[in-house]
DNA sequence: CGGCACCTTGACTGGTTGGTCAGGTCTGCT
DNA sequence: AGCAGACCTGACCAACCAGTCAAGGTGCCG
């Protein structure tokens, strides 16, 4: 039985820990920075989360699946062309609006996926390979250009996480302007030659 | 006046520190870690830098020229289309042979840059300022198709650093196959392909 | 081969950090 | 109102970690 409280408590607590777990990586949060941000004492926060070990996997297990999802969504019966470029749109919307969660599964994988090896091998390897079957057929339909599927979602994986994840750097050489100011134009030119059959 | 003991002693503890800084970040890192891996003792590493930030900063030091010298290298006066390629020839080079640079960079980035910030908008900023002078030059010569500079910079950070960056997920997701297998090929289609005027 | 500067380290310190606990406070229910 | 259970916290602890130091070892020069 969850109360009010409890849901209240333990949601405050998820977002202060993600936005200091995706600003300071695992090891350089303090769980005295997190109940900063959330305003609760720590040993309150270990009321609601048994270490801090688990407040991470608790945004991991999340995570994944808010990540999967843009990918998931695209249809097989649909143009090959039209989803894979509504695919990457998807794709930069949730970097434009989700950079935290970004940075926190690059800062992860970063320093080798230790805690979500398995989800990735698992869950994400199924769906990118059952999507790479989907691209081949769309290639083989001519709606699309002979490319590889695997470097095609890594690159589309690349260039948006990459207005998410290096902000800072980006943010620093325009002068402090929006980065992703006429990314979604370039982008769109992008994969629309690169898909040009 | 340096000796050869201690030339010998500090490539040892910055390829050491390289190896711990890049793959657990500079908080996660401990001076024990280093010292196991570099064969010496904690007190002996810090015979030779004066702090754990000292190793660190040597190594960013270092780090940015490197880092620079592909782009740097860009010839004006030659092909728009060729040097474009060339460059990032060259940058998937460097992630193919120095993953653990481009990663201590990825993570020093990605917490926002705080020991890169001056350099980053010093040196690297003027740097991408006037290489996009050169590229926007190359496109009014018709030698390029007209895309954004500074996003086709950026765009070809992000396909090769990620190679190296997210080396673990691809890993995962190929099956543990070589993560860069396939990717020259891709990478030369896809510049080829938005280049084209 | 003697001496001196350079090199190395075991043992220690002070500060930080994740986590515990005993006891207090609040909330919702009857 | 009264009480049971949920919620909260100050004080504390053990482990860890960057950095110190005094004392001994080593390489190199005359």
């Amino acid at each position: 039985m969850t109360t009010r409280i409890q849901r209240r408590n333990r949601r405050r607590i998820l977002e202060a820990a993600l936005d200091v777990f995706s600003a300071q990586g695992f090891r350089g949060a303090t769980l005295d920075q997190i109940a900063g941000v959330a305003g609760l004492s720590k040993p309150n926060l270990l009321y609601y989360f048994d270490s801090k070990e688990a407040m991470h996997r608790a945004l991991l297990d999340d995570l994944l699946d808010i990540w999967l999802a843009p990918l998931r969504a695209m249809n097989p019966d649909g143009n090959g062309r039209e989803e894979i470029l509504a695919y990457m749109r998807r794709k930069l919307q949730m970097s434009r609006e989700l950079p935290r969660e970004s940075r926190l599964f690059a800062n992860e994988v970063l320093q080798g996926a230790p805690r979500l090896a398995d989800q990735i091998s698992g869950d994400l390897k199924r769906l990118v390979d059952d999507q790479a079957v989907v691209i081949r057929r769309w290639i083989s339909m001519g709606q699309i250009a002979a490319v590889d599927p695997y470097h095609l979602i890594f690159s589309i994986w690349a260039l948006t996480q990459h207005y998410a994840d290096f902000d800072a750097q980006i943010r620093l050489i325009r002068d402090g302007a929006d980065p992703m100011d006429g990314a979604d134009g370039f982008l769109e030119t992008l994969f629309d030659k690169l898909l040009q059959p």
